[in-house]
Order: structure tokens, then C-alpha cells, then sequence
RNA sequence: GCCGACAUAGCUCAGAUGGUAGAGCAACUGAUUCGUAAUCAGUAGGUCCCCAGUUCAAUUCUGGGUGUCGGCUCCA
């Protein structure tokens, strides 16, 4: 064997290093002293290892640098074992778990059974920022799975205990442990030079946390923190956290009229009028395009028998999530559960399945495709609730198509369509992905080869489409595999909305038939799919999309009359009639607040024109339009500002 | 559901070792008649989340409840 070995760079270049020689000190001794100094982490055939791993083979070498994202994740994955440190020696008796690094920073979970308070937090955040400037090397250990049981028992750490044995279970010998100071833990690794490289640290929040997020498990005290390189990303970031919350929408919502809660009925939103216009023009919109699409709309009952539910599977994987209604005219006699023999609709699937089983079809109907917005309640955990996001009561933009099995490539791309359509009209960047069968069987209906068929139909259209996809395995629908469209809104967030499922097993269960050209009944297949999710959700994201200054189109007031003094209302109801006598949203500003201030109000408002009108406009017999964000219009005929309004109020679908 | 924090005027927030509370904005009234992000003055507005307990006295302390917020595996 050589004593050397070849060392290919990004440029493509190679060099000879000494077989052994660690990553760092090739750096330094072949490419450049500044290099190694810059140096965070490196990348050796894909795979990022410490700098301190020595060269053993012909490899590809990247050395990664604060720049890249990768080295940051590293940091920040540096910084929880440092916070495990400090806590283990601020807070003795403290158990340490795991804590990785994650978007926008990282956690750590330890076992106490003391949670720890605001006032915790800043001790611990000033101990991580000593420890930082202690600047301590991370030291790399490799051990046998032995040897590190008996490390960790003797410590007394039965989590990471249990990880060996994890770990173990799964073939591995060894295991790498990384010391800083005198603080060990075992970790995957890589990490950084040293504790100093980190940067700055800062804790987010204390929260709980199952372990193994399992509620059956104890329950973990985790810190949230974040860390960047130099303090002014770390600024940058906590200012990009005050942006999200101006423009969260459980905020903007009640301050714009949209939306409101009340305790009397948690996670079921109150739409005001702004938002029920806001609402209703969504549903307008979305009727007439799927109307154009080859779509029928139904509306069912909200309520039903338990029969239905039996029947569907969701009495028996869903029944946690429904709302149970007691039939008062059961035996009192018998179990609670018993007497439970109504529920409110979760899902619109069965509903829609019973129509098209009240007639027999023909295969010269299909696709059959039914569109309902009907409300839906949803038992979620209280815990869970949060704003139009996660709630109990909502409605979709729901369909259910029935094809023949040859017909689901076309299909799916129709769909894909409808979604282009919407998402590109507000300017909503998506991707995709797919999501297979649950891994736990009791979490699906049908059996293996149901699935098998389910999965590599909707695979070949996903090929067919030529869009990028990831996988997902497991996160599937009960009764299908499906297809979900994760969006992207103009703060660079992600979020899941529509979908697309496909589903053999529903025309098994209602036995749903059509007859073919062969004159014999055959199965169709359900396509579930809804373009934008949940009208509250979707509301929730455009409203943090546009920070609340929704498109004219959209907007629940459209233009505001702002007159300079009252000697000109005339004028300005005049404009306000002629407005909404064509149909637009108008309102008047009949303060009596100086021009700035009515301006200043309908910028706060939202809303997308300020007409104002002085003497020049009454003369003119016009308006002076002002969009929000301030561009003047200028003066013109009101005629031309109903011809400006009717080009942009147009719905764009 | 579980862990933690929080709950004072429509909104944003002050406040008191336990003696029933204030500001700014908004609202209302009046004056002002004004040209593109705040005219001036006055008035009104409170079950200090709810229910118990302790106390001469509870918005404040204790207990229980409700709601909201941050979380509850991007698995060493």
C-alpha cells in the first residue's frame, strides 16, 4: 500500500497528501494557511467530518467555511453540546438526552424534574458565552459500544444508556464520543475546531418535550436556541422574527376586521365581514374555475350515523378526531360510548361516495368529479390549536373524482394544472411530495397489495408531471398514498396545502362500481384532492404573504374616498355611489381629520387605493388615486380610474 | 392531552409590601376646512379572564378552571 494518497479538490485539481495526515494540517501545509485558519468543517466524498480526521484514503475534499450552510448547522450542533455542558454543571443531577441542530438553530433535551424558568435561561445563555470564550477544542473518541456503556452508567446517564443500546440494535461496534473540557458526549458528529468558533449563542425558549416524542414517554425539559457565526446574522435573524410576527395573521387578522376568536369556541373562527368577503371572493373564484374544470359542486349533511363512519374505517383510525353527538333517544342504560351514535363530518370523502353510489355510472361519465365547501370539524388536541393554522372547524376547497384506473396520469396532471393556476396567481412557489402508506399498519385501511397499486400509480403519474418531488415515506393518508404541494410565501416559509390522494380502498369498502365498454361492473378510483387545503389555512398564509395589503382583487375594501375638507363630500359620495353601484368595495373617510391623517389611516387599513378629492378633482369631476405604499396616480376622469380598478379587481382564476 | 409562560380599557402597555387602577392610540363631542403616513381641546370607557379559599380588605396571595402563546423526534 502507498504511503500517500490523492486528494481531489472542487476545481477538480489533485494533490498528494501523506497517508494519515489529518484534514486540517493538509490544508494548511498544500493550500494555503488561510484556508485552515477559515476552515469549519470538511466535506470528504460527500461527507462532512471533522478537520481533525485523518487522510486515509484517494478522497474528494471540500473544506467548508462560515459561509456555507452546512458549517453553520455544525456550529449550532456545537453549541447544544456546550449548553449541555454548562446545564450539567450549573444544574448537577441533570440528565443529558439528545439535542440536535434544526432549522434557525437547535435544542437541547435534558431529564430534570425541575423545568427551567426565564431566569435559568440567562444564567445558562451567559455560562454558553463563557464557554464559548474559553475556546475549547472538541476532541474526537472512537469507543466500543462496551466501553461507552460503561462510561454512561457510570455517569449515570440512563438515556443515553438506552441510545447505546439503540445504537447497538442496529450492528454498529463503536461509537464516536467528542470531548470539550472535561464535558463527553457521544454524537455522530462532525463538530467544529473548537468551542471559540462557534460565534454567539442565544436561548430562544424552555419548553416540554416528550421523549421520543411520545406522550407515553416522560416528559424532557428542552431549551431552543440559536447561533450564527457573527452577531449581526444572529440580528439579522431576530429581526426577521420581529417581521414574522408583524405579519402574523392571528395578529393582523382581528386589526383588519378578518377573523376572530372567542373562548366560548376555541379553534372555530369568527369570520367578520372583511374576512367573510375575503372568504367568499376565494370560494367565487375557486367555484368557477373547477365549474371550468369539469367539476360538479354537491353539498351534503354535516351529521351522520356512526354506520357511515364504520363503513369509511374512520370510526376505526379516526374516531379520536371526530365530534361524537349522543342520540337522547338511546337507552340511558348503556356505556356513554354506546349512546355516541352521531358524528359531525371530519372529511367530505364518504359523503361524496354515497352519491356516486346512488346511481349506477357508466365508464362514459368518468372522470365524475364532485366539489364541496361544506364545513368540517375536527377534534384537535387543545393544545394544539393555534390561529386559521390549526384549528377544529373549517371548510376545503374539497373534491373527490372517480376514474378509471387508466385515467389517473391525466388526471393528476389536470390537477397539477388547477394548482399552477392558483399558486402562480399569488405568486406562491410550490414542490412536492410524496407520501407513502403509514408504518404502522393499525394506521391504514387496506391491505398491502391495495397499497402496492396505489402507490406506483400515483409514482408514474408523479414521473410523468417532470416536476421534482421528495419522498416522504409513511405520511400518507389512512386510505391512500398521496401527493402534497408544500408552498413557499414571499418570507421564504413553508407550507403544506393542497393535496392529492389516491385511494382503492374507499370503492372497496362502498362498493362503488361503473360499467365498462365490456358491459361488465368494474372499480373506479377515488381521487381526493383540494387546491387550496383549508379556506382557513390558505387565509392564514395570504394573509402573512402580504402582510395584510391583499391584491384589489381581493381586498375586502378596495378604495377609499379621502377628501380633503368636507366642503367636498358631495363629490366623494357621489364617487362612492358611482363605485359601488359597478360593484367595487368603497368607503368614505368622513372625518373630520386633516388630508395626512385619512391618508395615514388607509395606509394602516390596508387598503389598496386612497382616492383622494380636493378642488382640482370635484372639478375635474375625477379622483387622485393612491395605491398603498404611496405611489400618487395623479389626477384623472373617474372613468378611467373604474377602468384601472376593473383591470386589477378582476379575479386572476 | 402533556410541560412551561402569560391574561389589566377596542389596541399597545404601565401599576401597587394586599387598601377596588392609569398613559398613548382608537372611540365619542366640539372647534378647525386643511392636498398625500398623525390638527387642537374635551368626554366617556374597567367584573384588572372565571370560580373558590385566606384576610377587616384580593386585580395583587393560595388552589381550581378557561383561554392564548411557545413547544411535545428534521431521532447519537
Amino acid at each position: 500500500m502507498s504511503d500517500t494518497v490523492t486528494v481531489t479538490l472542487p476545481d477538480g485539481s489533485e494533490k498528494r497528501a501523506a497517508r494519515g495526515v489529518a484534514i486540517l494540517d493538509f490544508v494548511r501545509e498544500q493550500i494555503g494557511a488561510g484556508l485552515a485558519r477559515a476552515a469549519f468543517v470538511a466535506r470528504l466524498d460527500g461527507e462532512l467530518v471533522d478537520l481533525s480526521r485523518p487522510l486515509e484514503r484517494d478522497a474528494r475534499l471540500e473544506v467548508l467555511t462560515a459561509k456555507s450552510p452546512e458549517a453553520l448547522a455544525v456550529a449550532r450542533h456545537d453549541a447544544a453540546h456546550v449548553l449541555a455542558s454548562v446545564v450539567q454543571r450549573l444544574y448537577p443531577g441533570t440528565q443529558v438526552t439528545i439535542g440536535p441542530a434544526i432549522e434557525d438553530g437547535f435544542y437541547y433535551d435534558f431529564a430534570r424534574a425541575q423545568p427551567f424558568t426565564p431566569d435559568d435561561l440567562e444564567r445558562i445563555e451567559r455560562a454558553v458565552a463563557e464557554a464559548i470564550a474559553a475556546d475549547l477544542p472538541f476532541v474526537r473518541e472512537e469507543v466500543s459500544l462496551e466501553e461507552a456503556r460503561a462510561l454512561f452508567e457510570r455517569l449515570g446517564e440512563t438515556y443515553k444508556v438506552e441510545i447505546i443500546g439503540d445504537i447497538a440494535g442496529r450492528g454498529a461496534r463503536t461509537l464516536t464520543l467528542y470531548r470539550h473540557g472535561d464535558w463527553v458526549d457521544f454524537c455522530l458528529g462532525p463538530h467544529g475546531p473548537s468551542t471559540g468558533r462557534i460565534g454567539v449563542v442565544k436561548l430562544m425558549s424552555v419548553a416540554g418535550a416528550y421523549w421520543r416524542g411520545d406522550a407515553r414517554n416522560a416528559m424532557l425539559q428542552r431549551v431552543y436556541g440559536t447561533a450564527f457565526f457573527d452577531r449581526k446574522a444572529l440580528e439579522a435573524h431576530l429581526a426577521r422574527l420581529e417581521e414574522l410576527r408583524k405579519r402574523d395573521h392571528r395578529k393582523l387578522g382581528p386589526a383588519l376586521g378578518l377573523f376572530a376568536f372567542h373562548e366560548v369556541a376555541p379553534g372555530s373562527a369568527f369570520w367578520l365581514p372583511h374576512g367573510t368577503t375575503l372568504y367568499n371572493l376565494l370560494a367565487d373564484a375557486m367555484r368557477r374555475l373547477v365549474t371550468r374544470n369539469g367539476y360538479q359542486e354537491v353539498k351534503t349533511p354535516l351529521l351522520y350515523d356512526r354506520r357511515l363512519w364504520e363503513q369509511s374505517g374512520h370510526w376505526g383510525v379516526y374516531r379520536e378526531n371526530m365530534f361524537l353527538v349522543l342520540d337522547k333517544e338511546s337507552d340511558p342504560a348503556l356505556p356513554v360510548d354506546q349512546r355516541l351514535t352521531m358524528s359531525l363530518k371530519p372529511m367530505n370523502c364518504p359523503s361524496h361516495y354515497l352519491i356516486y353510489g346512488m346511481a349506477r355510472r357508466s365508464y362514459r361519465e368518468l372522470p365524475i368529479r364532485y366539489f364541496t365547501v361544506d364545513v368540517l370539524h375536527r377534534n384537535e388536541l387543545s393544545g394544539a390549536l393555534g390561529g386559521l393554522t390549526r384549528v377544529r372547524q373549517f371548510a376545503q376547497d374539497d373534491s373527490h373524482i372517480f376514474v378509471m384506473e387508466s385515467q389517473i396520469p391525466d388526471e393528476v396532471e389536470r390537477i397539477t394544472g388547477l394548482m399552477r393556476t392558483v399558486y402562480g396567481a399569488f405568486g406562491l412557489e410550490f414542490s412536492l411530495r410524496f407520501s407513502t402508506r403509514p408504518t404502522n399498519p393499525a394506521d391504514r385501511v387496506g391491505d398491502d397489495a391495495l397499497w402496492d397499486k396505489a402507490e406506483g400509480a400515483l409514482r408514474s403519474a408523479l414521473d410523468r408531471l417532470g416536476l421534482p418531488w421528495e419522498l416522504n415515506a409513511g405520511d400518507g393518508a389512512f386510505y391512500g398514498p398521496k401527493i402534497d404541494f408544500v408552498v413557499t410565501d414571499s418570507l421564504g416559509r413553508k407550507w403544506q396545502t393542497c393535496t392529492i390522494q389516491l385511494d382503492y380502498a374507499a370503492p372497496e369498502r362502498f362498493d362503488l362500481s361503473y360499467a365498462g365498454d365490456d358491459n361488465r361492473e368494474h372499480r373506479p378510483v377515488v381521487i381526493h384532492r383540494a387546491v387550496y387545503g383549508s379556506f382557513e389555512r390558505f387565509i392564514a398564509i395570504l394573509t402573512e404573504h402580504y402582510a395584510g395589503a391583499f391584491p384589489a382583487w381581493l381586498a375586502p375594501v378596495q378604495a377609499r374616498v379621502v377628501t380633503v375638507s368636507d366642503r367636498f363630500e358631495a363629490w366623494g359620495q357621489a364617487v362612492v355611489e358611482r363605485l359601488r353601484a359597478l360593484g367595487y368595495r368603497v368607503e368614505a373617510d368622513a372625518s373630520s381629520d386633516k388630508l395626512g391623517a385619512k391618508i395615514r389611516a388607509a395606509q394602516l387599513a390596508k387598503i389598496p387605493y386612497a382616492l383622494v378629492i380636493g378642488e382640482k378633482e370635484v372639478e375635474a369631476q375625477g379622483v387622485s388615486p393612491r395605491r398603498h405604499g404611496g405611489e400618487d396616480l395623479k389626477t384623472m376622469g373617474l372613468d378611467a380610474f373604474v377602468e384601472l380598478l376593473a383591470r386589477e379587481a378582476r379575479p386572476p382564476y
